[in-house]
DNA sequence: CCAGTCCTTACGGGAAACCGTAATTTAAAT
DNA sequence: ATTTAAATTACGGTTTCCCGTAAGGACTGG
């Protein structure tokens, strides 16, 4: 089992559960911090003092204050990691549930496990602590299926413009005619509701307004 | 009538249509430009020259290419000018019709016409024309209640609160029943719709996923 | 050639949104 | 206090959306 772990997040209250859950596993030597830059300066400290950590757990967003950072979320940090360190342990412990990110954070810059924060994350996050240890990946459950196969869908020309029209006011209807005189298929109205549906699981939206308002922020369209 | 006109529009077809309205009320001495820079600069040293112009036309988007522009923008432009130059009649045509920027170039900017590319625009263009050398103001039928004071709403906290709930999803009934719990005011259904309708109005969305297309681009929520 | 699967399209029932109107309440004016 | 106006709410009819089911086509592998 990991012997020193560091653990980063701007709410030290999460910390402070986080502590509860390593404590339970047996962990002990944990330090915590509260700013990317300084999680990045302790690990590269550790390293020099020749006493690494052996696993980093992070949240993602971090609220920003007066104390201006390098890196200012725990994506860019944990990209920048494993740039250094393709083997260090990383757990990624947020609220974010997002598909789109999780699969970034997990197939491109491969952190080891994404704990999805809220009712059952802690416990989560013991098993995703027990999991790494062994050299296995770990998802919560509820951000599973981002590695799905199935969903592989990547935003594709289609979904982008189908994005943008409905953004634009049109309805389902006149989008429907709209692909059939452009030559645009699928065009069935039929389908464009069930690619849409499709949309809306992969950027876990409840509806059109959701999902437009996903993507908007999302700068896809 | 005006004598001197300078008109600015990165399309130069578009540039030759204001010119036959021009031709055809009777002004002449017309020059043209592709660039906010360029239009700049052609007032300035037609000042310094003494022979002014007595009338500027622009556009308000313009495509950015590889020079550089000190203004990149209509927007920009009038600003600048209306503040070195109060008097100076300034002529908008634009695609643009959001009531909320037809306001800001009226009121705040004070621009004295602010007209509609489009079905009628040129002779819009032609009408405003004349109304600004008559010291009126003019706009275009499809903005003119930009200028209704029952319109007046700017955004209150309010509609920030109703937009981002719209943009995360929930159902307007969800809505209501949020707002009466938390004691906000109005909360039925059916003033929510009422709201809606007004933002949409407003903003010229044709329906709630629009809207939040549009607020999303404006940075409002 | 024929399963089998996936994609596209069609259809239908129920929910939500949309939109006009009218009733009711609240606020303002005199 | 009475009248007006404005804001809020209620309601009904129509459209659009939502979502499940199923039929028809296209492609694949055997």
């Amino acid at each position: 089992m990991f012997k020193k772990v560091l653990i980063s997040d701007d709410y030290s209250s999460i910390n402070q559960g986080v502590l509860a859950v390593l404590d339970q596993v047996g962990i002990t030597k944990v330090k915590q911090v509260q700013y990317c830059d300084d999680a990045y300066l302790e690990i590269k400290s550790a390293i020099k003092k020749e006493a690494p950590y052996d696993l980093f757990i992070t949240d993602l967003n971090f609220k920003t204050d007066h104390r201006k950072q390098k890196y200012s979320s725990g994506e860019e940090l944990t990209a920048q990691l494993r740039k250094e360190y393709p083997d260090f342990p990383i757990i990624v412990y947020s609220v974010e549930d997002r598909l789109q990110k999780v699969r970034y954070l997990i197939n491109s810059i491969k952190v080891n496990a994404f704990v999805c924060k809220g009712r059952d994350g802690l416990k989560d996050l013991s098993n995703a602590i027990i999991a790494v240890d062994q050299e296995n990946m770990f998802l919560s459950a509820h951000v599973e299926q981002a590695l799905n196969p199935r969903n592989h869908l990547e935003i594709n020309d289609y979904d982008i413009e189908l994005l943008s029209l409905l953004a634009s006011g049109q309805s389902k209807e006149a989008i429907s005619k709209q692909f059939k005189d452009h030559g645009i298929s699928p065009s069935s109205l039929s389908s464009i509701e069930k690619k849409q549906a499709k949309l809306q699981l992969q950027f876990r939206a409840n509806n059109a307004i959701h999902l437009i308002g996903i993507v908007k922020d999302l700068g896809l369209i």
